[in-house]
RNA sequence: GCCGAGGUGGCAGAAUGGUUAAUGCGACGGACUGCAGAUCCGUUUCCUGGGGGUUCGAUUCCCUCCCUCGGCUCCA
């Protein structure tokens, strides 16, 4: 399989260090607000990604980190009269709530920054000692960029060229502008750590590198994160490890997930043009919006249109999953070993070959949205086929393959409507036997009349050739 | 200014040095239906930012210009 490497700017052949082993580390959120749909793109992403790499067989330690006391924590604590790190916890019990609905569990570990404060201290210390980073009067530490001359490798920036000052102001502690800040001197009020200079608290950059550092050493495969973390964050990432630990490169593959794009503008929380996560898990539901982020390159930029883009997503992914429901309905009522005719041998083939192609198209650079592409098509192929009540529960599942791939890849089907079903499940069909009554003595009156009254509790009834069937409307 | 990513039909978005440029949504027509919806079938023949170049052939490779978005020490 091959991975565009941020880092070399080409697609490569992806070699772990030390296969079959994956050591993945992708950059969290902070959590100060609630995400947004912007976040739940690149954390599908990497969870498509891991869930690749385990299923060809790599072992997969994919740590997150979550960054619970930053400024920007501080600030909106201070506004809510909160604690920051009572603030940052339950936003990120929300975030993983919100994960958990979208499937998103190829997470093995979420460290918070604050707990690897010894992690954090060893490497400021280690960095100063060995003169790479300074301490400024007040007893901030400083990395000093002009030690490390592959600064500006990852975002092809050189550091003469930038403008500094171009968006934050000059800080007169630093000896050079591009220089940034690994231990922040304390501010009274503000949650604050011991340390040799005084107390403070950790910069932004080396929280990350001192969770690697721990969790995964210093070197592993792959780093992710959205496409705004490259300059400055990952590239002071690797100024901090490669100088702390004098191993190179820190990491081999670099992988950035392009921006959701709202009304022309990068979705983001200091611009304010967000569309909350949640609801917009709770408009699509859960499949659909996993569709709507797999269903562009992880490497473009992806349009978000309020009141179109889920909705379109919501009705593709119906059209999309409906033969998967109509197999798995078949395989629910009467067991995996249903009585049946075996599937066409030219259907069957097609499955297993298909399965092939998605595989190969995933290891191109997880390509999802040809491999959704060949999906549909497949959901078209079904429905030429014709029905499939009289088939068997092997050739069911033969031709479920494709899905069941879908499932195991992209998460696409781990949700499947009706967990809620429970009591309706007897209830609604003696209303729909009682209405087919109605209809068969030509009372349509009374057979619209219940089908409008379970209309309006959400129920949805619609008349199929000789049966009827039901769903929840609430996502309508 | 510097660095990076982009520009494909009504919309969202793939792909490839080569027959009709995928797939989905939408739209239109049809089948089915008491009606509606869902579903299925068909249609949507004029979509690759502009200009050069390489090539038998370019949307793809090269150059250049234009435009959009992002980054330049907050950020997924």
């Amino acid at each position: 399989m091959s991975i565009y490497d941020t880092m070399s700017r080409e697609t490569r052949v992806f070699a772990p260090i030390v296969p079959p082993r994956v050591g993945l580390y992708v950059c969290g959120l902070t959590p100060y607000a609630p995400a947004h749909v912007g976040h739940g793109r690149v954390f599908v992403v990497f969870d498509v990604v891991a869930r690749a790499l385990r299923r060809w067989g790599y072992r997969v330690f994919y740590v997150q980190n979550v960054t619970n006391l930053d400024d920007k924590l501080i600030a909106r604590a201070a506004e809510e009269d909160e604690d920051p790190l009572a603030l940052a916890d339950r936003h990120f019990a929300t975030f993983l709530r919100s994960m958990e609905r979208l499937g998103v569990r190829a997470v093995n570990y979420y460290p918070f920054a604050t707990d690897y404060v010894p992690e954090i201290l060893a490497q400021v210390r280690t960095l100063v000692d060995h003169e790479f980073a300074y301490v400024a009067a007040d007893g901030s530490v400083y990395f000093e960029i002009a030690k490390f001359p592959r600064y500006g490798r990852l975002s092809g920036q050189r550091p003469s060229a930038l403008q500094p000052g171009a968006r934050v102001e000059l800080d007169p502690r630093k000896r050079a502008p591009e220089d940034f800040v690994i231990w922040k001197a304390a501010t009274p009020g503000e949650p604050s750590w011991e340390s040799p200079w005084g107390p403070g608290r950790p910069g932004w950059h080396v929280e990350d590198t001192a969770m690697t550092g721990r969790l995964l050493g210093g070197r592993y495969d792959l780093h992710g994160g959205g496409a705004d973390l490259i300059f400055p964050h990952h590239e002071a990432e690797i100024a901090l490890s490669e100088s702390a630990t004098g191993e190179a490169p820190m990491v081999n593959y670099w992988m950035h997930v392009a921006f959701v794009i709202l009304q022309g503008e990068k979705m983001s929380k200091s611009i304010g043009n967000v569309f909350d996560l949640d609801a917009a898990i709770e408009a699509a539901g859960p499949g659909a919006l996993r569709l709507f982020y797999l269903n562009a390159h992880y490497r473009s930029p992806l349009d978000f249109v309020p009141e179109k883009t889920l909705v379109e997503a919501r009705e593709a992914y119906a059209r999309l999953s409906l033969p998967a429901r109509r197999i798995d309905e078949l395989l629910a009522r009467d067991g995996p070993d249903r009585p049946g005719d075996r599937a066409p041998e030219e259907l069957a083939n097609a499955a297993e070959l298909l399965v092939e192609e998605l595989d190969d198209l995933i290891a191109n650079d997880f390509n999802t949205r040809e491999a959704i592409a060949r999906l549909f098509e497949w959901t078209r192929r079904l429905s030429d086929a014709g029905g499939f009540d009289h088939l068997s529960g092997e050739a069911l599942e033969t031709l479920a393959q494709p899905y069941r791939w879908a499932n195991e890849v992209l998460g696409l089907f781990e949700r499947s409507e009706g967990t809620r079903a429970g009591a309706w499940e007897t209830a609604i069909p003696l209303l729909i036997r009682i209405r087919a009554r109605a209809r068969e003595r030509g009372d349509f009156a009374e057979a619209d009349r219940i089908r409008d009254e379970l209309a309006a509790a959400g129920i949805r009834l619609e008349d199929d050739a000789g049966a009827t069937r039901w769903s929840f409307s609430d996502r309508k």
